[in-house]
DNA sequence: CCGCCGATCTTT
DNA sequence: AAGATCGGCGGG
């Protein structure tokens, strides 16, 4: 099944990752014949963010984020996984937002087999690092453009729309896996969605992910 | 369903 | 020494 969504231009991405953040829900994830959608993500932002990667100023891990909006940013984590981000915000601004958990589209078998054992449908992307698996993205795609189609030899991820809005409102809560300005309610989540990581977390009223009510 | 813990390595 | 995580294991 071909792709048939309508690649995001770099403006989309050229804003604060809070604006971001909420409007890649329900875009759509794409890498080679695998796509899903987007239905948890979180903000980051730079110098005044004590949670974000970008809070020191520039390393070499994180210059991506420093760079021109619509890039991936992928990091390595925790020794053994990739997480990915939509680098976000005018160039010499940091900012991402970090894809959590992904709806699988399409090449959904490809994506059970890139992640170990048998999985529940509902378990192959969601979370940051299963997403990476299931979408089989790694460090090697780190600062790719996410605008452009994909460079020589190298079949890049994008992000595209089909026409499906995103929630309104989305679900928010607190950022998962951080231990500073755990106050900033910057997770955004559609609400309800049952493919979406850790359910329990719930805030402003609106469950996020399969747990009702 | 929930909480704990180990794996594994980059960054501070 | 901690970290934007995951999955297996054990207990309720």
């Amino acid at each position: 099944m071909a792709a048939t969504e309508r690649r995001l231009g770099r403006a989309f991405f050229a804003r604060d990752p809070l604006d971001v953040a909420p409007d890649l829900l329900n875009k759509v994830l794409v890498h080679g014949d695998r796509a899903g959608r987007i239905v948890e993500v979180e903000a980051y932002r730079g110098t005044d963010d004590p949670a974000s990667h970008a809070y020191r100023g520039p390393t070499p891990r994180t210059e991506v984020m420093f760079g021109p909006p619509g890039l991936l940013y992928v990091y390595f984590s925790y020794g053994m996984h990739w997480c990915a981000n939509a680098v976000t915000s005018l160039d010499g601004t940091a900012g991402a937002v970090l894809l959590r958990a992904l709806t699988p589209l399409r090449g959904i078998e490809a994506m059970r087999s890139a992640r170990r054992s048998p999985r529940r449908a509902v378990d192959l992307a969601n979370g940051p690092a299963k997403l990476c698996q299931a979408m089989g993205i790694d460090g090697e795609l780190d600062g790719t453009d996410l605008c452009r189609p994909s460079p020589p030899g190298l079949t890049a991820a994008w992000i595209g729309e089909d026409g499906t809005a995103p929630p309104q409102p989305a679900a928010t809560g607190p950022r998962v896996g951080i231990s500073v300005a755990t106050e900033r309610r910057w997770r955004f989540a559609v609400p309800d969605d049952p493919h979406c990581s850790r359910p329990r977390l719930v805030a402003d009223g609106v469950a996020v992910g399969r747990e009702v009510r």
